[in-house]
DNA sequence: TCTGGGGTCCTAGGACCC
DNA sequence: TCTGGGGTCCTAGGACCC
């Protein structure tokens, strides 16, 4: 019996908010469309029964894009772009607002049509999973000459049952020996792409391709090895692995040179706990801790108030309270603080936030206020959801607040 | 006309403990 | 006098990903 070989699937959905939205507005198919922005550009229906769209030519605003169809890629608008840089490439383009219930709703779906055929499964987030394959019925049989055939063939079902679950959605799969490559391997023909590989053919298939397409190498990463000269990862493939250490440090360095040669053991991980929960927001215009003390003390209590209610529903709490703050030249700063007992409860992470508060110098004005908890630890069944308080004794003003209140000032310092 | 919101993981220094 | 070493927790920042 031939040994046992690894395969590892990635399937990432093709354009996923886009194409979601799509199914909704079936007249949009072929245009340029972007999702992305706030909430104040819903279609509007029209007396004749067509549907009124926003486009980006109206747009004014903060937002970026989500996700853009493949039509409006073709004017250079992507994911992470500003709305407003989009606008001036693509003035045309119709603008959606991010409707994330109904993505996840899809995300359900899509993922319920894998695990039929394919149980052991990896939740990379709401579009994309891994998926091993090694030990399904025919995954390690050869087709043919195709000695990939029996996994190949596993895919292009994994990929029927995607598209008649959802509706029509089309996704991307690679088969490869490892998660790494997989990952890889999904874009080389996206969309509606499945493309297999072997350890075989990395020099032809991997080695070509820029460094960035490993995940794990941003934009940082990225620019230091275009520094050096190294683009390709077929270049990197090349350096020896000490002189990475050496100007990598000892763990990047040898990971950059294994992920190079195509090397990656990490096992497909079917379950995982949260490690922290968090809101944050970014202003139509920013804010001064002083001018606008009212306005921006709502929304820290407001924040405060979503993260409780998200440990809440999802049965955690926290024990380490933590704000995030970016001000207006986009520094960003964190404080946290973690206090003697794990909550859930939102006027105690309202004061414990106010703490980190009181340690960060506000003289700029902020343009994004955030809210986190860390620590987590799952609730237990029946336990009071009662309000936790430290060894120390609140000071005056800085009691609970009641619930929805946005009293006292924005960082409760006020005597 | 700059740059969302939700996350994970890593590093590094100081505190603290044995 | 002239300065251990290791482990863990806490905090802050940053890179990176979807």
């Amino acid at each position: 019996m031939p040994p046992r070989r690894r395969w590892i699937a990635h399937l990432d959905m093709d354009a996923f908010y886009a194409s979601v939205e799509l199914l909704r507005y079936p007249e949009l198919k072929g245009l340029p469309v972007v999702i992305g922005g706030g909430r104040r550009h819903q279609p509007l229906p029209q007396a004749d029964g067509t549907r009124r769209f926003a486009t980006l030519h109206d747009y004014k605003g903060r937002g970026v894009i989500t996700t853009a169809t493949y039509a409006a890629r073709a004017y250079g608008v992507n994911s992470a772009m500003g709305l407003m840089k989009a606008a001036l490439l693509c003035p045309q383009a119709v603008l959606l607002p991010t409707d994330f219930d109904e993505y996840r709703r899809y995300s359900r779906l899509f993922k319920a049509a894998v695990a039929e055929l394919a149980p052991v499964i990896e939740d990379r987030g709401i579009d994309e999973i891994y998926i091993d394959l090694s030990d399904l019925p025919g995954a390690q049989d050869a087709v043919g000459h195709d000695a990939a055939g029996g996994v190949r063939a596993i895919a292009q079902e994994i990929r029927n049952n995607v598209r008649s679950a959802t509706g029509g959605l089309t996704c991307s799969i690679g088969v490869t020996p490892n998660k790494l490559l997989a990952k890889i391997a999904s874009e080389l023909d996206k969309p509606d792409g499945l493309t297999v590989l072997a350890e075989a053919d990395l020099a032809l298939r991997i080695w070509p391709l820029p460094v960035r397409r490993i995940k794990g190498i941003g934009p940082k990463a990225g620019a230091r090895l275009a520094a050096l000269g190294i683009n390709t990862i077929g270049e990197l493939a090349r350096q020896p692995r000490e002189a990475l250490v050496e100007r990598f440090g000892r763990a990047y360095g040898r990971w950059l040179h294994e992920a190079a040669h195509g090397i990656d053991d990490r096992p497909v991980v079917t379950h995982s706990e949260p490690v922290s929960i968090s809101r944050e927001t970014t202003f139509e215009r920013d804010l001064h801790a002083v001018a606008d003390k009212a306005e921006l003390g709502a929304i820290f209590t407001q924040l405060c108030q979503q993260v409780a209610a998200d440990l809440q529903r999802k049965a955690y709490r926290g024990r380490t309270i933590g704000i995030k703050l970016r001000f207006d030249d986009f520094r960003t700063v964190t404080r946290d603080l973690t206090l003697p007992e794990a909550t859930a409860d939102a006027a105690t992470i309202r004061q414990a936030a106010g703490q980190c508060l009181k340690r960060v110098d506000l003289g700029r004005r902020l343009r994004l206020l955030g809210v986190r908890a860390g620590g987590l630890t799952r609730e237990r069944a029946g336990a009071a959801a009662a309000p936790v308080r430290g060894g120390r004794t609140p000071s005056r003003g800085e009691a609970a607040l009641p619930a929805g209140s946005d009293a006292g000032l924005f960082g409760d310092d006020e005597s």
